[in-house]
DNA sequence: TTGAAAGCGCTACCAT
DNA sequence: ATGGTAGCGCTTTCAA
């Protein structure tokens, strides 16, 4: 390979402990040694070896992000988020997509890859924390709980972002509401649902099974329940999608089909993005701190790096949200 | 640490080196040994130190891709299309963003980060190609080439592409065309520049300087400037966008000021997106094939990875784009 | 077919 | 303040 400290030593005619010593900037070394060390460093044109000095501190510096899905725009900010925090404490951050396959989650935690890194944020596919645990890494997990687990988590919550809808659809005097949801694996699925069915009770809404439609958490679920809710003989006025994704796989489903967002149907959803922003009217939605989300996650997993346990004390933070009004929503009679 | 190498030897009663042929297929050892083997590496819980194993044999079996921002589904597509072939091949794929700073790319290349991975799928910030060669991992450029440099890439035809663009809006009796492009550095600036003067000059239109707008590649850039051609007292009809963020930024700055597309101005853009589509009347775009670029990309990265330059005998791939037709453009009288 | 031993490049301990 | 040296966990000769 390339130049080794034990070239820098040779050339700077010391040994190559005190070449680490001035690597590693430890003190117990002289000005004049530090200079000839530096000198040789530099005319040599030497850079450490990082993975040969992993082996020895058991500390590579690197963390990883593993999410599901790279193109969905709020793990890419929870990604910003964490890789900010990370970046000023001196760790670089690895992302690593699992496209909520099992298979890839466990490449990352078979070793092939935990060893690599010192931590690891999870947004995780699968509810068996066993495997998690196993890697014995510390690990934060963002966005989803798995229920049950005792693991250190930041999520928002779920439960209120919904009601918050729920209740605006209500407000505006709509009835027939159908609800486009995810899997109900994790707490984002759970807990949603949850909103939708206790807000229906306490309006005194019976609740229908027809306007309760779950797939994956992805467009084309969106899409394809949407498709599903349009072809019922007494059709909902209003859609709640529960993510960005399956909320623009709604709207994209509405526009195929001619009809107006906040004319001919109401939709809204959980999370902001560029697209409710700018789609038709705007859709009405619920908005999380992403980039926070993130951030809080990172320095989380910080502490445990630093066995600073004491800086959080709580396992799980949870994250507000706040109703975002666009003109989505039909004002019925 | 967890258990090495070492213990499984102890516990299968056999020699360090015999676990090590096993662990790495290898044959010349007996089928017993290797059942005695595998069975303590099944009993004893052993993972393989992949780390350790990397410094002698210098492949990691790792590769980054580093992009300038992963919020911007161009490149997270191209990311997949890596990733989808790398894994084929028994690669992972990390993702690193440098937000379009020298600094964070030079990370990647003074060592910290190039140890780590066999090879490097690059979106470059900068023109100098020296720092990325110095790194002496095989480096393969993606949608960015940089001027001059004999480096492998893979690129669309950008001048085409604008070209295509510039057409459709002739076609439709525009004469007053802005251009709100990126930085002149790469091809991806230079050539659709290029597109866009050369096609003005061969329909004999006059060029003016008011209607040509440069600033960075973001979102921010493409809101700014539109506003700044907004308030000319002779404003341009249509307006070309270089890239999606820009051509959302366009989108925006137009919806703010009330304006709407396809009816009031007229707005193209370059790269497809799903904001693309759904914006307004949909906006008339030139499509490039995203995951593609990442495939070959990586296909590219692999060859050179295993010395099979014959393989890519073409140091530079330049991909086709196509037209998009939407609603966004105004046909003039 | 198997084992012993010499490293890979670095860190960290123990001497000096 | 500096040097010598024993590993880290693994691969890879070279012998046996």
């Amino acid at each position: 390979m390339g130049v080794t400290i034990k070239d820098v030593a040779d050339y700077a005619h010391v040994a190559v402990s005190t070449v680490s010593r001035v690597i590693n900037n430890m003190d117990r070394v002289s000005p004049e040694t530090r200079k000839a060390v530096n000198d040789a460093i530099e005319e040599l044109g030497y850079v450490r070896n990082n993975l040969a000095a992993s082996i020895k501190t058991g500390k590579s510096h690197f963390i990883v992000a593993v999410v599901p899905d790279i193109r969905n725009e709020f793990y890419t900010s929870v990604i910003r988020g964490v890789e900010s925090v990370a970046s000023k404490e001196g760790y670089y951050t690895l992302v690593y997509t699992t496209a909520e396959a099992v298979s890839r989650e466990q490449n990352v935690f078979d070793g092939e890859f935990s060893q690599i890194v010192d931590g690891i944020i999870l947004t995780p596919s699968q509810t068996d924390d066993l495997m998690y645990k196993k890697s014995g890494k510390p690990i934060v997990i963002v966005d989803r709980e798995i229920p049950g687990s005792d693991m250190y988590s930041v999520c928002v919550d779920n439960y209120k972002g919904i009601t918050l809808l729920m209740e605006e659809l209500i407000r505006n005097g709509h009835r027939k509401i159908a609800i486009v949801s995810g899997p109900l694996m994790f707490n984002i699925g759970i807990d949603r649902m949850n909103g939708y069915m206790d807000t229906m009770k306490q309006y005194h809404i019976p609740i229908k099974k027809k306007y309760i439609r779950t797939g994956e958490w992805f467009e084309e679920d969106g899409y394809h329940l949407t498709n599903q809710l349009l072809q019922l003989k007494d059709p909902p006025t209003a859609i709640l999608a529960t993510n960005n994704l399956l909320c623009i796989g709604c709207a994209e489903c509405l526009c195929d089909r001619g009809m107006v967002i906040g004319k001919d149907i109401s939709l809204v959803g959980f999370d902001d993005s560029v697209m409710a922003k700018y789609l038709g009217p705007g859709i009405t939605c619920v908005r999380r701190a992403t980039n926070e989300m993130g951030e809080i996650g990172a320095k989380m997993l910080l502490a445990l790096l630093n066995k600073q346990k004491e800086h959080f004390p709580q396992r799980k933070v949870i994250l507000d949200v706040e109703l975002v009004k666009r003109g989505s929503v039909v004002k019925l009679e």
